[in-house]
DNA sequence: TTAGTATTAATTTTT
DNA sequence: TTAATACTAA
């Protein structure tokens, strides 16, 4: 009668995972195992309750917790789940799409607009199609009031503006659309619109999905928006077998739409909703959930929890004040040796979360004159680089040759010749005959006098043409990685990135990176399988185990994922919470939700750290404690020094009242130590060999040398980090 | 007319 | 620090 599904589950969570058919919402606190709980539902409803895998779908926030949870249920059963239908919203909608093209206005070869796309796009509307002004008529405000509009699934023509400005963003929308279906393409949200509207106007393809779709699971409940809600109810419409798992106190993507007034909605929605609460904490200290509690309970308008753990008491929160974002850096990255030295505590079980990705510079400079790795997610996301980017055009012109926004983007990368005057007639002289920028190439090809250009002009765009046409010819004969290597030969593209610099080596590197991955592809998969996904993975899908060094993220990548020790950087007013959320009462609430996030991220230590004055922008900042810190019982702190030695605060945070700057004294500029190297000697290191000592000098209470390697280049070095051997000099 | 260079403006979080 | 824009040489 007992199955392996129910090991290991305490009472709450087994009930949840065993809850009777309709409608059920599991609200969880961090570390209580909810993904656990839905994996293991999956695995319940095939095996207990004789559910076939594809009458089942369930939607993650991520591809990684997606292909996870996939291997774990795979794992409980012991079989391939080939049937089952597991991924994010976005992923989903977007095969549903392809499949079902034909109720669309759209082809099957439809491609999908990232954030810049849709900003390219929609400046384009403004500025050329309507003839606007930039200034006033904001792109990103405007895509950001189309992009609300869409989550409510309202349309152009059904929109109703009250003021004039609305007016405006209403002319602008309805433009913007039709040009993203000139372009066969759509953005992130139209994937969720058009899914929702197909299963409103066609109630007959809903009803093929409800009958292919008995239930329906939710992970990350708290951060689905109106239209996924609308999408999750269209799909389980048939039996309302509805699985939502969330947390309110974790929702932190308010800004995408997401609004966690979904909880309050499934309950008005389905008065027989199924409850359960999880309030067992399996992950941190007490000590923590104490101070996470501590800061999250200042919000109203919530569920109330009291997380409670077995693992009592517990090592104190670690708060330290340093000058500045360097200094904070380097007691990040010190503290991470010392720990990883004498805790017996493994690099890969530490974290450093910040709130915007322009933080991670800092951290990252320690780290690399420490000498020591570490694994980034986010800050330039691999996808969004400029050299991929200009690749994935490249791509997406071959399968899709209405791609303007695509087309336009390398007609001139790299520079053939077709300059701002030679694309502004090509683009009048279209817009004149109803023709599309593809739609022009193509009249040039059967008549090259058709459109007043110079001769050189021509040539140039002849040769472009004609390179796109023999690309199409073998785009189905040559596996994804040679067609790859074919356009960027006849480009001669890395000619164009690659400049002799550190970072030209770097940009073709990565363009080698994504032909591996192509080359890695499946070679009956179509084009569009890739764009699809390349378009849809988010930085932290990449998170791979593999290499054993702390990882640099941001409070939003770190959503679902734990570590023995998390820093916590930049834990100033104007970083957390933001400075654009200071006017908004909700917004604040969300900012203390990230730094709830960030606190229940850690298992054993926590660390908290902020600086007196930081660099934003090329300009000192004077800097205040983030209030958020106040809110920790203080009798759960400890002050660091900058040596790691630590002390008891007195019992009260005495927060200042002004921002007057104390006189600033460095501490080791009075007395410089001895130097060990100067210029012109050299060195031996580790890892970079063999180099030339440019320049020294003190740092703090250590020396800092420039040295110039013959393989690796020129480095920053920290002398009682680096290791470096004097050879000579 | 194009391509390369100098100047200036701007930076939350991401599927 | 980067990205977009204005300017200048070829």
């Amino acid at each position: 009668m007992t199955s392996p599904i129910l090991d290991g589950l305490n009472d709450a969570q087994r009930s949840a995972v065993t809850a009777p058919d309709g409608p059920v919402l599991v609200l969880a606190g961090p570390g209580s195992g909810k993904t656990r709980v839905l994996t293991r539902r999956i695995a319940w409803l095939i095996q207990e309750r004789g559910v076939p895998p594809w009458r089942i779908l369930a939607v993650t926030f991520t591809n990684k917790a997606a292909r996870e949870m996939r291997q774990r249920v795979e794992g409980l059963l012991g079989e391939d789940l080939k049937g089952l239908s597991l991924g994010t919203f976005h992923a989903t909608c977007a095969r549903l799409l392809r499949r079902e093209a034909d109720f669309l206005p759209l082809t099957r070869e439809y491609v999908i607009y990232d954030t810049a796309d849709q900003r390219a796009l929609i400046k384009d509307v403004i500025v050329g199609d309507l003839n606007l002004d930039e200034k006033r008529v904001q792109p990103n405000r405007v895509l950001s009031a189309i992009s609300a509009l869409k989550d409510e699934m309202i349309t152009p023509e059904a929109y109703q503006p009250q003021v004039y400005r609305d007016e405006v963003v209403k002319r602008v929308y309805a433009r913007y659309q039709e040009r993203l279906l000139l372009n066969n393409a759509v953005d992130f949200d139209d994937l969720l619109m058009r899914t929702a509207l197909l299963f409103e106007e066609q109630p007959e393809v809903l009803a093929r999905y409800q009958r292919n779709t008995g239930h329906v699971l939710i992970d990350e409940f708290q951060d689905t928006n109106l239209v996924q809600y609308r999408l999750a109810r269209q799909l389980s419409g048939g039996e309302d077998n509805l699985f939502c798992v969330g947390d309110e106190d974790q929702s932190i993507y308010r800004w995408r739409g997401a609004d966690y007034r979904n909880v309050m909605r499934l309950r008005e929605d389905y008065p027989k909703l199924h409850t359960v609460l999880l309030e067992r904490n399996y992950r941190s200290t007490q000590l923590i959930l104490d101070a996470a509690q501590a800061v999250i309970d200042k919000n109203a308008q919530r569920t109330p929890k009291n997380l409670v753990t077995d693992r009592e008491g517990g090592p104190e929160i670690v708060l330290f004040e340093a000058f500045d974002e360097e200094e904070e850096a380097r007691f990040v990255v010190d503290t991470i040796a010392t720990l990883v030295a004498t805790e017996n505590i493994e690099p890969g079980e530490c974290a450093v979360m910040y709130r915007t990705n322009a933080q991670s510079r800092a951290v990252e400079e320690a780290f690399i004159r420490a000498g020591l790795p570490y694994r980034l997610v986010g800050a330039t996301r691999f996808y969004t680089r400029r050299e991929i980017k200009d690749l994935i055009a490249y791509l997406r012109v071959i399968h899709n040759p209405e791609d303007g926004v695509s087309l336009l983007r390398i007609i001139n990368t790299p520079p053939r010749g077709i300059g701002s005057k030679t694309l502004d007639t090509l683009v009048t002289w279209a817009g004149q005959h109803d023709l599309t920028l593809a739609g022009a190439l193509a009249a040039l090809a059967a008549d090259p006098d058709a459109i007043p250009l110079g001769g050189r002009a021509l040539n140039a765009l002849a040769g472009f043409a004609g390179m796109l046409e023999g690309w199409r010819d073998v785009r189905d004969k040559l596996p994804l990685g040679d067609l790859i290597r074919l356009v960027l030969d006849e480009v001669s593209y890395r000619d164009y990135v690659d400049d002799g610099t550190e970072q030209g080596a770097d940009r073709w590197a990565n363009v080698m990176e994504l032909v591996n991955v192509a080359a890695e592809y499946p070679a009956d998969a179509p084009l569009s399988t890739f764009l699809e996904e390349v378009a849809l993975v988010s930085d932290v899908d990449n998170l791979t185990e593999e290499a054993n060094a702390p990882t640099l993220l941001t409070l939003h990548a770190a959503k679902g994922l734990e570590y023995d020790v998390v820093f916590m950087v930049g834990l100033e007013d104007d970083m957390l919470p933001h400075a654009r959320s200071l006017d908004d009462p909700e917004q604040m609430a969300e900012e203390r939700r990230l730094m709830y996030v960030g606190m229940t991220r850690a298992r054993q230590r926590l660390y908290l750290t902020y600086a007196f004055q930081r660099l934003i922008w090329g300009s000192t900042e004077v800097k205040m404690r983030s209030r958020f810190v106040d809110d920790i019982p203080v009798d759960l702190v400890l002050s660091a020094r900058p040596d790691g030695s630590a002390y008891r605060r007195a019992t009260t945070w005495g927060r200042p009242s002004g921002r007057t700057p104390p006189k600033i004294t460095r501490t080791g500029d009075s007395a410089p130590p001895a130097q060990q190297f100067k210029a012109g000697q050299r060195v031996l290191h580790a890892k970079f060999g063999e180099g030339i000592v440019i320049e020294s000098r003190p740092s703090g209470a250590d020396e800092e040398v420039s040295v110039a390697f013959e393989e690796a280049g020129l480095k920053r070095l920290i002398v009682s980090f680096a290791n470096l051997t004097l050879l000579d000099g």
